[in-house]
DNA sequence: TAAACGTGGTA
DNA sequence: TTACCAAGTTT
């Protein structure tokens, strides 16, 4: 009979490799008694969804920095909220962000509810988001499920019903693990443990505090697992993007529709983004030249390739469609970044036809 | 249940 | 360059 993985096992391994990150609060200081702002465990949370550590950094710096509290953030303009998440991607999380700090300002105060039940009610909160802000904000005893945890429990016990199919049994193996003392540090241990050693390639099983217990190591499996159903291939889509400048500088912006991809954001007018050449729908008579070079970009479901048209716009101009963003309101950091990839690129075609009228006017 | 929904890092 | 991957949720 092989011995049961232990949580005080990790929750040792946890006390002396905790990883660093803004929005925690250290095992030292949480046997001390302090918990972290469950305001800065939820906002980070969510950032966190399907995204990197690294890329969370500065968006959770720049946001509290802000918006130090959920009643700032509830209180905040949605056009600000949207152009401070610009670039993280999933755009929907930004709207539903918003959403939920106004809810927790109306329904209970502008505090966080602490059970996992009343969390996961809240928009933007799933099953992972409620365990982990229940656990880490309010030492509740909730089991947090995410990519990380799937993986350690796959390789611990060896599980090779592929994903999604074996997400109700990771849960429960998960569940059987969790304790009643620490879970807080207990959920933040397992997924550092998946971050910095029980990695999707080459795992550290050799300094893994669960090696001695782990099926897939002993198997010799552990790199293999958790196994997953094969993806469907990126289609290639194609497009038209309208980049309008006024004489004064302005640029021509649209809001997208908030649903949708990138829904709610700022971005270029232009055509639909289909499998077949779509008509080119100019949103106003003007001379556009098309660029040479296409801006790619790849979202998870389809690759995507957009012609882009310039165009001078008289400073009387009336376009069917968007709004002239005067030149000094204007931060490209705003657009998500399939935006600010074609604004790059007709960057460099004004700047080309600036130097061009320059040469033709004599004055260069 | 399956598909939609972003982005940047890495092999 | 391409494909996979990362602290998921919504419809």
């Amino acid at each position: 009979m092989r011995d049961m993985p232990q949580s005080k096992d990790i929750l040792a391994w946890y006390d002396r490799h905790a990883r660093d990150m803004p929005w925690r609060v250290s095992p030292a200081d949480r046997r001390a008694g302090k918990r972290p702002d469950p305001y800065a465990v939820w906002l980070s949370e969510v950032m966190l969804q399907q995204t990197t550590v690294a890329a969370v950094r500065g968006y959770f710096h720049r946001f509290t920095l802000r918006w130090p509290t959920v009643s700032d953030l509830a209180a905040a303009e949605d056009t600000q909220v949207m152009a401070e998440w610009a670039g993280l991607g999933y755009y929907a999380r930004a709207r539903n962000l918003l959403k939920c700090a106004r809810t927790v300002v109306a329904d209970y105060g502008g505090r966080f509810p602490d059970s996992a039940d009343k969390l996961a009610d809240l928009p933007g909160i799933g099953p992972y988001t409620a365990a982990a802000i229940a656990a880490i904000a309010f030492d509740r005893p909730a089991t947090v499920v995410d990519g990380n945890v799937e993986r350690v429990m796959a390789r611990l016990f060896d599980v090779v019903t592929p994903l999604p199919t074996a997400k109700r049994e990771l849960t429960q193996l998960a569940e059987a693990l969790t304790p009643q003392d620490r879970p807080g540090d207990y959920a933040q241990a397992v997924m550092d443990l998946g971050a910095t050693i029980c990695t999707p390639r080459n795992p550290a099983c050799g300094i893994c505090p669960w090696r001695a217990p782990c099926q897939a190591r002993a198997a010799g499996t552990a790199p293999d697992l958790p196994r997953k159903l094969p993806k469907k291939a990126k289609p290639v889509r194609v497009g038209y993007a309208y980049v309008g400048r006024r004489a004064d500088g302005a640029w021509l912006l649209e809001r997208r529709p908030d649903s949708g991809l990138l829904g709610g954001m700022l971005g270029w007018p232009g055509s639909e983004w289909s499998e077949v050449q779509p008509d080119r729908n100019q949103p106003l008579p003007a001379d556009w030249q098309m660029l040479g070079e296409e801006a790619r970009h790849t979202f998870t479901h389809f690759h995507l390739r957009l012609k882009v048209l310039i165009a001078e716009l008289p400073i009387d101009a009336k376009p069917d469609r968007g709004h002239f963003v005067p030149r000094h309101e204007f931060r490209p950091a705003d657009l998500p970044t399939a935006m600010r990839k074609v604004f790059d690129l007709a960057r460099s075609g004004f700047a080309a036809e600036d130097a061009g009228t320059v040469e033709d006017t004599g004055h260069g």
